[in-house]
RNA sequence: UGGGGCGUGGCCAAGCGGUAAGGCACGGGUCUUUGGAAUCCGCAUGCGCAGGUUCGAAUCCUGCCGCCCCAGCCA
């Protein structure tokens, strides 16, 4: 029995059927069996990754199995590079489908023939309609269809054109095979659905052995049987034609029950909307076509590419994904809830690491020039295994330009003129003196550090509020830092038909600090790895942008950051 | 005016006749050499609306209202 335990207590009306089909033994023994059945014919996004997730989960958590078959019966759209790109994505995610990966084109000599005992069973048929005339006699949401002219041609004569249509005697889109179901069905997918059209064009997998192609309708149900599986999950807009893959189905088992496997059902729930970004395929290849973002893999993409180049984590997708939980309704989940998810992975597993990303240098007028201390600094707060790294101080340090204030409001517990804060892991300074440049700029800003306040061994007494990081401008390495944020202004860049959503794109979705000062250490990390620079955000060292040597530095999302909050 | 869905706090989401789980967000306290983290507290007299059934309704019934999807030889 499984019980709450074994599927992480998750109490969503998918879980409940399955435990339910489990109880009532409607699966007669077989395993779970779920699959993703992906289109190659573009990349994956974090709504994917949804599916994706949600899929495997249950097939692990109900020790079933998880295939991967891509759906690539339009050849027209499809191509290998999708294939590859998709068969990455999800390998990086994680979801294992072991050594099922199949192609619903591996089954087209199969579901031939199962379209040939359809028609030897009345219950398809060649029509000669053109597709404009096919539309017509389909009638309207109102309105009911007529039935086509072809409708009761024999099956004789239905099976020699069919055969024909194989052959390649006619042209692209002169005839199709048609279910004989329902015209006057309220359902228009009922209303005698096209199971195959006639297109010359080579397959990215079966070249041009084919030049007649199964409709998703016709095909999905069918490949879902013969793979065996139990639990056919997809998006709510497939609902209206889950009679039809039902009516497949039935057909199947009737007509070809050597090939059915399971007599699959369908079960639909909703795909994920999120706030600040954009999701249809049409759009986000617009913002890489336009060339709004660099690429697929924009780190501000909701591709699983882009999330990936952000930095961020699959396990902390696999956390989102779990959070924002399935239902029937139609949501849209805040992008606050993904950077929970990341920040609390990131916290306890990215080393801490010093940078200023807008510096501005202090002088410590009573440390001797030329000298050096090293200070001892955890690399994983909370986290002794985790270790210390010695950081050099001097002389002339960088701090951030925003955590000096000439005229502080009341709560600002950083630097100002007079006052004391603490440098993370070093000393107590005070500023003096602050200088500018001719146009009022602050460019340096003149301290004195207390040489009791040592960090670890302070016998000063006192009792300072603020800590702030900085970085030895001697010693500092340099590092290019890319700050990314929402690539969007409005929480739904589509709500206003009437404006264009690219004019909602945020003009500072990325800003580039160059030269940013970092410390020492910076120059040790290995592309691909992750930090925390102190007190800011966390970020990944991008392992495709090295360029010039330089290391190149991700935003992946910033700490939270209560006193931004208070000034507002 | 056809068919199929959905409406529980700002955003997700449990709940399936016994008196509104949880997470995120938000507000506040404690602690803190990250204004981070951690931790504690607060946050729906009410479940789209209106009736009805019942000792008792978010859950059952009736009627409304609102939103989404469907007329590809796309998936």
């Amino acid at each position: 029995m499984i019980d709450q335990n074994e599927t992480g207590g998750k109490t969503n009306f998918i879980y409940t059927m399955i435990k339910d089909d489990l109880e009532k033994d409607r699966l007669k023994g077989k395993p779970v069996h779920t699959r993703f059945p992906p289109e190659p014919n573009g990349y994956l996004h974090i709504g994917h990754a949804k599916a994706i997730l949600l899929n495997y989960s249950i097939a692990r958590d109900f020790d079933g199995k998880f295939n991967l078959r891509f759906d690539d019966t339009n050849p027209i759209k499809e191509e290998q590079e999708f294939v590859d790109s998709i068969i990455e994505d999800i390998r990086w995610l994680g979801a294992d489908w072991e050594d099922r990966l199949f192609f619903s084109s591996d089954y087209f000599e199969i579901k031939y023939s199962f379209a040939r005992r359809l028609i030897e069973a009345g219950r398809a048929y060649v029509c000669d309609l053109s597709q404009e005339e096919i539309r017509d006699y389909r009638g309207t949401l109102t309105e009911p269809g007529t039935d086509s002219p072809y409708r009761n041609r024999g099956v004789e004569e239905n099976l020699a054109l069919f055969e024909r249509m194989r052959k390649g005697e006619f042209e692209t889109g002169s005839r199709v095979l048609r279910a004989k179901i329902d015209m006057s069905s309220g359902n228009l997918n009922m209303r005698d659905p096209v199971l195959y059209r006639i297109l010359h064009a080579s397959h990215h997998r079966t070249g041009d052995k084919w030049c007649i192609y199964p409709m998703y309708d016709f095909d999905h149900p069918f490949s879902d049987a013969i793979e065996g599986i139990t639990h056919s999950l997809c998006s709510i807009e497939y609902s209206d034609h889950r009679p039809l893959y039902d009516w497949i189905v039935d057909n199947a088992v009737e007509l070809m029950p050597e090939v059915v496997e399971f007599r699959s059902r369908q079960t639909e729930f909703a795909r994920l909307n999120m706030n600040y970004t954009v999701m249809s395929k049409r759009k986000l290849r617009r913002l890489v076509e336009e060339k709004h973002v660099a690429g697929w893999d924009d780190p501000r993409m909701p591709t699983i590419a882009g999330l990936r180049r952000r930095g961020i984590t699959p396990q902390a997708i696999a956390d989102f994904q779990e959070r924002v939980g399935v239902s029937r309704a139609e949501s849209t989940v805040d992008l606050a809830l993904l950077e929970h998810c990341i920040r609390q992975e990131l916290e306890t597993t990215a080393p801490r690491l010093m940078a200023v990303l807008d510096p501005v240098k202090a002088v410590i007028t009573n440390w001797p020039a030329g000298e050096t201390e090293m200070c001892a600094m955890e690399n994983l707060p909370g986290n002794e295994e985790a270790g210390t790294r010695e950081i050099p101080f001097g002389r002339e340090i960088y701090i951030e330009r925003d955590d000096f204030m000439e005229d502080p409001p009341k709560k600002f517990h950083r630097l100002s003129p007079g006052k004391e804060v603490r440098l993370k892991g070093a000393y107590v300074i005070r500023c003096d003196e602050v200088i500018r440049d001719e146009k009022g700029v602050i460019t340096e800003l003149r301290c004195t550090y207390d040489p009791q306040t040592r960090s670890g061994r302070d016998t000063s007494g006192k009792k300072i509020k603020g800590v702030i990081h900085w970085v030895s401008v001697e010693h500092a390495s340099r590092i290019t830092v890319n700050l990314y944020d929402n690539l969007f202004t409005v929480e739904n860049p589509e709500e206003d038909s009437e404006t264009d959503f690219v004019n909602h794109i945020n003009p500072e979705s990325l800003v580039v600090c160059k030269n940013v000062p970092a410390e020492p250490a910076v120059a040790g990390a290995a592309p691909g790895s992750r930090f925390q620079f102190l007190r800011k955000a966390y970020f990944y060292l991008d392992p495709e942008a090295s360029g010039d040597g330089t290391p190149v530095f991700n935003r992946i999302v910033q700490l939270r950051d209560s006193w931004a909050r208070m000034q507002k």
